[in-house]
DNA sequence: TAACTGTTCTATTATTAGTATAGCAGAACT
DNA sequence: AGTTCTGCTATACTAATAATAGAACAGTTA
């Protein structure tokens, strides 16, 4: 699990600690059918409390990427294969607009954001 | 100013407010050298508090997109021609990543991804 | 049985979000 | 000149969130 923390950053723990499960899971690094380590454990590795933990835990259950087995753990959810739900992917669209904005209004061309964005995928899926 | 404020969302309402002006300002429906409204006729307009629009005009100031001349109003400022600043560029991407990440975990293709940003693209720019 | 698991409860501290009121000094307009 | 409007500042308050902390419960697993 190469995760790593920055408490100063201004992107709570928790957010940070889910995004980069996430991450980890689309690099294939975390496949679906893992476990993730128990959120004493992660929470020690990590130097962090076990309740922070939980709470990006929940969060990556909220978003239906992993599922949580009562006394057992917390175990990544296979990559759908029917596609994304309608609900989601508004939700993922209505995330991006602001930031594609922004990009635009602060000079960046179109061709500039599909350029990056490309970069991103490839550097996660290597394609 | 088609502006308009969900007090109920869990997106705070600076934060609703400086996505929607930058948004205008990538439609073009305000554009560089055009001034905001007073902090304290668009607190009025939007039925919200004076700080609460005096922090969105800031957020935006610390993003570059609008500039505030004291004691007489926010104007926003051109699109840079000269490109995008490489600190705001990875700032972008920064803030990209994680949205691609899981939109991909979420069972979206590369090629989907890049047609929503398309559609986004001409959502704002018309291209 | 014993160690480990997620869950729940209570509590505290610090920060942020939002509202509210008031006053200041410069700019703009009449 | 004087009034109004402007952004700015200061203070105060409520509510919510972020993060930590310790403890206990009950089911799982070795």
């Amino acid at each position: 699990m190469f995760i790593q923390i920055e408490p100063t950053s201004d992107i709570p723990i928790y957010t940070q600690l889910a995004n980069q499960i996430i991450e980890l899971i689309a690099r294939g690094q975390l496949k679906g059918g893992d476990a993730l380590p128990s959120v004493r454990a992660l929470a020690s590795d990590l130097s962090v409390n076990m309740h922070t933990v939980n709470k990006s835990y929940h969060e990556l259950v909220h978003k239906g990427i992993i599922r949580i087995v009562p006394k057992s753990g917390a175990i990544i959810n296979p990559i759908v294969q029917e596609g994304i739900t309608n609900e989601n992917c508004h939700r993922i669209i209505e995330q991006l607009k602001p930031i594609i904005a922004e990009a635009l209004v602060l000079g960046m061309s179109p061709e500039e954001i599909g350029q990056h964005a490309s970069s991103i995928l490839v550097d996660l899926k290597g394609e």
